[in-house]
DNA sequence: ATGAAAGCGCTAACAG
DNA sequence: CTGTTAGCGCTTTCAT
């Protein structure tokens, strides 16, 4: 055992030959064959852990040692193995974010200014998309656990108890966001989609209108959005022309201009009266609108739509789009920051954050 | 050295007290402290080497020890370290992508596809956005290549010869998409943008269009695709009324609704007599459609409006936007198919492949 | 079908 | 400021 060890050593250190050759002249086990810290240290004249050093901790190196070990690097083209960095060190700088679909546009601006933020402070981004459905969740979360991220970044709850415990057994900064929600795993960042869709109520309330409908996308947030703005109407005393429930349109996710249209259609066909539409997300309001226009229904004279999400091209509808906006980039920014802090060991002074929202009134209510 | 060997071998194998308990009693490092393959095999009663196979290749695992190791991991809660395993087998089982932009709609589509056919084969999905700037795709690379996935999807070329250079010289599948280029640094799925503009051109002139004009962003591919259209152009003998040049207008990338509508007005006030208009994008386009209607101008009769695309919401604009369609999907799931074929040793029949494209006629032009 | 030993490439801990 | 040593948790190689 013991002389099975020295010679382990030995082959370890080796004492052999110019630096770059002798990683081939190996007889056992030889990764990737690339080039490694070792050989780096062997060229700059130094022991490897001052490569390290010189890489991770520059300011506890000497600049002619800085110098030399560049040199080194800039010659060999040596590039960190960070599986081994991390593993060594439990530190991966790697952020994961789990998206239920990198299609929908509506998360898109989060997890760009997310990719920015982390980016900046040496963070990588790892993505993975869970669909709609719960149901790859779990398994999503557990291939992403296993590489031992620094963080993670939820889009809406984990509803899985599985997902949540796995998570808090992980130990790792989970960051949720989008959803406001009064048990959070770790840290959250987000608004209250009830709230947007009260506000929407009432904002039509406010307008004069009385006859509202809602198109909305068939998951979880939107549902709610949805909910929010049901309820608020049924307070204000407004609903169909009947005084009874509030007409509702639910397509499968994700929303699309093409379900707006349908969406409409089929409202239209069972309460012709409605005078207002709240829709789940922008590209259901540009559906709904195209289709008024299509049958010629005015808006916003006899249909008012509102949208949610203010993507860029709803100001640039004919009429504009009226919409609910969220400072997704601030989400994004924010989560990052969340997770940087708790790495980097210092405290997060707001676990929870509410960036709330606006409606940006325009043409077509 | 030996002796201390010895004394190292000892403490690794820790033939000590309760299984999950130990692992705190431990002295030295101890990186996560969560459960590890050890603790797993001491509860099945197997050694560590055992459960790594029955994870791995379970076929090679008798039955009866399989359940008992099933076992144990349910019971533990045991998630396996990919950092560790990937640093032993060189094999991470991770695929970056860099695309510039997570926010363009256009690679979506691409990104979308690529993560689910990565993940159906167990893949993890690490997406990088490089901006449109080259610059920042150089440190990314590096960023990406210390990580060590099993391969790495480019969405656009590398011209950086410092990028290319380090991918080759880790030795780490490369597919490169969207762009069809004659030296692919390894493997490629794309179209050839030129083609799409000169494809542009040639339908245009067929419906007897002779005044194109261009509104394009300003990111290399689309601008390849307007070179492709105004080349293909110049060949038919159509122009503006001057026989001149053909119209362009640039926009800073990302092309969006509210720059379709700049480039319109600007593009109108130099050459009023245009009677046909390429986007680069479906967002451009919807931009100049809203343009054109707020002015009075007829789509199509005085002006044919064609995008690039093929979002969704294209067929739902009122004209219907004709638009350039590219297999998105395609393009993601050919990429996932050569990577996986080229991590499990099969050979890539087709390095490069052409994907192709196809105009969808609709009413705008 | 299972196990023991060795090592993947790096960094934490502890000197000096 | 620099070096030595001992692992991080897993899988390869070689035996049985």
């Amino acid at each position: 055992m013991a002389r099975r060890s020295v010679a382990a050593k030995k082959t370890r250190s080796r004492p052999s030959v110019s630096a770059l050759a002798d990683g081939n002249a190996r007889r056992g086990r030889r990764g990737t064959g690339s080039v490694r810290i070792f050989d780096v240290a062997k060229i700059a004249g130094v022991a490897p852990i001052t490569v390290s050093r010189a890489l991770n901790t520059p300011h506890l190196v000497s600049p002619e040692t800085l110098r030399r070990v560049q040199q080194a690097i800039d010659r060999t083209g040596y590039v960190p193995n960070m599986l081994a960095g991390g593993l060594a060190s439990s530190r991966s700088r790697l952020v994961a974010a789990i998206v239920p679909s990198i299609t929908s546009p509506v998360f898109q601006e989060t997890i760009g200014a997310l990719a920015d933020a982390l980016g900046a402070s040496g963070f990588q981004l790892m993505l993975g998309q869970s669909g709609y459905a719960d149901s790859r969740e779990d398994e999503l979360l557990e291939a992403i656990v296993g590489r031992r991220p620094d963080g993670i970044v939820l889009t809406g709850l984990t509803r899985s108890p599985v997902g949540r415990q796995r998570l808090l057994a992980a130990g790792i900064p989970v960051v949720e966001t989008w959803d406001l929600t009064p048990t959070p795993i770790d840290m959250l960042v987000g608004f209250s989609h009830e709230g947007t869709g009260a506000a929407v109520a009432e904002y039509l309330h406010g307008r004069g209108r009385r006859k509202l409908a809602v198109v909305t996308a068939g998951d979880e947030r939107a549902l709610r959005r949805a909910r929010g703005m049901i309820d608020a109407a049924t307070r204000l005393g407004i609903g169909n022309v009947l005084g009874g429930e509030i007409p509702m349109h639910v397509a499968l996710p994700p929303g699309t201009a093409g379900k707006g249209r349908t969406g409409l259609l089929e409202l239209l066909a069972r309460h012709p009266d409605i005078d207002s539409i709240y829709c789940s997300s922008d590209m259901l309001a540009l559906g709904v609108m195209t289709e008024c226009r299509a049958r010629g229904i005015a808006v916003p004279e006899q249909i008012a739509v509102v949208g949610y999400g203010d993507l860029e091209f709803a100001a640039h509808l004919l009429p504009s789009l009226t919409s609910v906006r969220v400072n997704a980039s601030v989400i994004g920014q924010l989560a990052a920051r969340c997770i940087i802090d708790r790495v980097e060991g210092r405290e997060v002074r707001t676990p929870v954050t509410d960036v709330g929202f606006s409606i940006v009134t325009r043409d077509s209510a």
